[in-house]
RNA sequence: GCUCCCGUAGCUCAGUUGGAUAGAGCGACCGCCUCCUAAGCGGUAGGUCGCAGGUUCGAUUCCUGCCGGGAGCACCA
């Protein structure tokens, strides 16, 4: 694989000609927009240039359109020029362009995706909180963050995935005292993580009752954070007990981290760089504590104070995501950092970054949040113990996906090895929960349900992966047939069906391309999802093994073969397997 | 009270720097398996894109105001 075997995208190429064509109409030309015709217009891309030449040129928009297609003639990528309502040119991409790409795409490792530059880029996703089970709200932030993190990599981004766990802050006052007081081995030999979140639960409900609880956690946390050797080693224990159970979750969903940088690893850099905000005046000592305002010219303020210490001295983490930005900086030298939360912490960031600029951080930084996750019933939290473990909800999932394959082997009167089945019901399960959140636009709200996220019909991952199967299964037909493999050149564009199909695949890294770059991969499932509905109608209407002309037998198979490979590093994108055969 | 986010078909949601006729899934209805996997395909019905203004040749998209829902707002993380 190398930057060499890259296409440049249509689009691209396209606005090139035409940014060409009115060169000598304008001083300064447009970046024309050029996008996909919609169905039931003959050509296949369109472009608005004409109309917005209008205003510098003056004169009749469809006037304008005509001479910019006068000089795009004569050219062997595109096949036809029309001009269309009040001034829109349409191409129409000529066949041998096509199989240009198509020949270009299934030589390429990376399907011709053209790699961007290899800076560095830190992805901060996941961060669950030691002495606590995962439960489903942490999927959210760690199925957008590993999907962004192969996004970056497929682009050619040097990824930084960073876990910044909770390993640090008042909870631990709490767990240690339970853990001193009412801790049960035989349990906690059993279920570690499981213990630990008990102690945790019930010290809460207690201290509700008793308020006196509240001091016995001060205590302890005062211990550990003075260096008390017992609380300092349960600290570690907890820690290392935590991420053991981390570890299951993510080897299980496939997900991983270049570092695991808790809360606690910048412990030693919190008060010198307090100090050295109050030193330059960034920040300043209001009612005790050490505050950062945020005003306009007129003294209002733009953002709410941000506290980097508390009146009694200790730091909070606001200081310590500053401390982080910086580190991260002097560190690695990323020229972005992308941090995957929650909305509620929209405020929390914007103060972040804006503190950062403040302190000369250059880097781009950049939110992407996601909406609230609740039960029908309301918010959950790990304080009331009422979230479902993220291990069940898998469980269900991959129950669920076996289930329904069991069903269907019986209607078809087929028997698979359990092995198979097992495998199948996890690449099923686990890819529909992720398919369900990356499906959506991640700023929505959701309502927990098992029902709606497992589920396994319309736009979710299983019918993605059916699509991939049904490729497996055509190619291996036709070989069972005794027809030539795909010698990945042909290409025969007899039917519309066809030509849809390969015009979808084109704009393969266009889709990777926005997804990475707007944070939101939900526009890569978007694109995946449509290429399958094509593929689907291009294998109802385009016969391969009763096709009696050889060559366009072969362009189907070489369609197949690259809607297979498309969907398939689509898929793994996203973070999902794609099974030969379901 | 201030700030941010959301509001698109009965329900759940897409809609890529403003582009021609706003799209899916589920649900409803009608078709398609002697044919490479029917977890599929084709079709019908369903919309004043929350409301009112503004900018523009053109607005679901940008701006302003309002209405409805959610979230945040100094010693939690």
């Amino acid at each position: 694989m190398s930057a060499t075997d890259s296409l440049v995208p249509v689009q691209e190429a396209l606005a090139t000609k035409l940014q060409a064509a009115v060169a000598d109409l304008v001083e300064v030309p447009p970046t024309p927009p050029v996008d996909r015709s919609k169905a039931g217009f003959a050509s296949d891309f369109q472009t608005p240039l004409a109309l917005q030449l209008k205003k510098q040129l003056g004169g009749n928009p469809r006037q304008i359109a005509s001479t910019i297609v006068d000089k795009l003639g004569g050219d062997d990528m595109i096949a036809g020029l029309d001009i269309g309502g009040p001034g829109f040119i349409g191409v129409t991409l000529s066949d041998a362009y096509l199989q240009t790409h198509l020949a270009g795409m299934l030589a390429s490792d990376r399907l011709g995706v053209p790699v961007l530059d290899d800076s560095t880029v830190v992805i901060d996703f996941s961060a669950p909180n030691v002495a606590k089970r995962m439960h489903i709200g942490h999927i959210r932030s760690t199925i957008i963050g590993d999907a962004l993190r192969r996004l970056g990599t497929f682009l050619g981004q040097t990824i930084i995935a960073d876990n910044h766990i909770g390993d640090w802050g008042t909870q631990f006052g709490r767990v240690i005292w339970a853990w001193k007081n009412w801790r049960d081995e035989e349990a906690f030999a059993a279920d570690p993580i499981g213990e630990l979140e008990r102690l945790y639960v019930t010290f809460v409900r207690k201290e509700k009752e008793d308020a006196s609880y509240t001091d016995r956690a001060k205590a302890e946390l005062v211990k550990l954070q003075s260096g008390d050797a017992e609380n300092n080693a349960l600290w570690q224990m907890m820690i290392d007990t935590s991420r053991v159970a981390f570890e299951s979750i993510y080897e299980r969903l496939d997900i991983h981290f270049d570092v695991t940088h808790g809360e606690s690893f910048y412990n030693d850099m919190l008060q010198p760089l307090v100090d050295e905000l109050l030193a330059d005046g960034t920040a300043q000592i209001s009612e005790g504590a050490a505050v950062i305002f945020f005003k306009d010219e007129h003294g209002d303020d733009t953002l709410p104070p941000f506290l980097i210490r508390k009146s009694d001295g200790a730091a909070l983490y606001a200081t310590s995501d500053l401390a982080t930005v910086r580190y991260r900086e002097t560190e690695w030298s990323p020229t972005r950092c992308i941090y995957v939360t929650d909305t509620r912490q929209q405020n929390h960031f914007r103060q972040v970054f804006e503190v950062a600029r403040r302190m000369g951080v250059d880097t781009r930084l950049d939110h992407v949040w996601f909406g609230m996750m609740t039960l029908p019933e309301g918010a959950f939290s790990t304080r009331d113990g009422n979230a479902p473990p993220l291990h069940e909800f898998l469980d269900e999932a991959e129950k669920r996906a076996r289930d329904q394959q069991v069903k269907r082997l019986e209607s078809l009167g087929e028997t698979w090895p359990e092995e198979e089945l097992d495998q199948l019901a996890r690449i099923i399960g686990l890819g529909g929960v992720k398919y369900s959140d990356l499906s959506n636009n991640p700023q929505t709200n959701i309502t927990f349900s098992f029902d709606k996220m497992l589920s396994l019909e319309g736009n979710t991952a299983v019918y993605l992966q059916y699509t991939s199967a049904r490729t497996h299964s055509l190619s291996k037909k036709a070989a069972s047939e005794g027809i030539a493999p795909p010698d990945g050149t042909t290409l025969k564009l007899a039917l519309p069906q066809e030509r849809d199909l390969m015009l979808q695949m084109l704009d393969f890294g266009k889709a990777t391309r926005a997804a990475w770059e707007q944070g939101k991969p939900n526009l890569l499932a978007t694109y995946l999802y449509e290429l399958a509905s094509k593929y689907h109608t291009f294998y109802q209407s385009c016969p391969v093994k009763t096709e009696a002309d050889a060559t366009l037998q072969m362009s189907r198979l070489n369609l197949n073969l690259l809607a297979r490979k498309v969907l398939a590093q689509g898929l793994d994108l996203l973070g999902i397997d794609a099974p030969e055969r379901m």
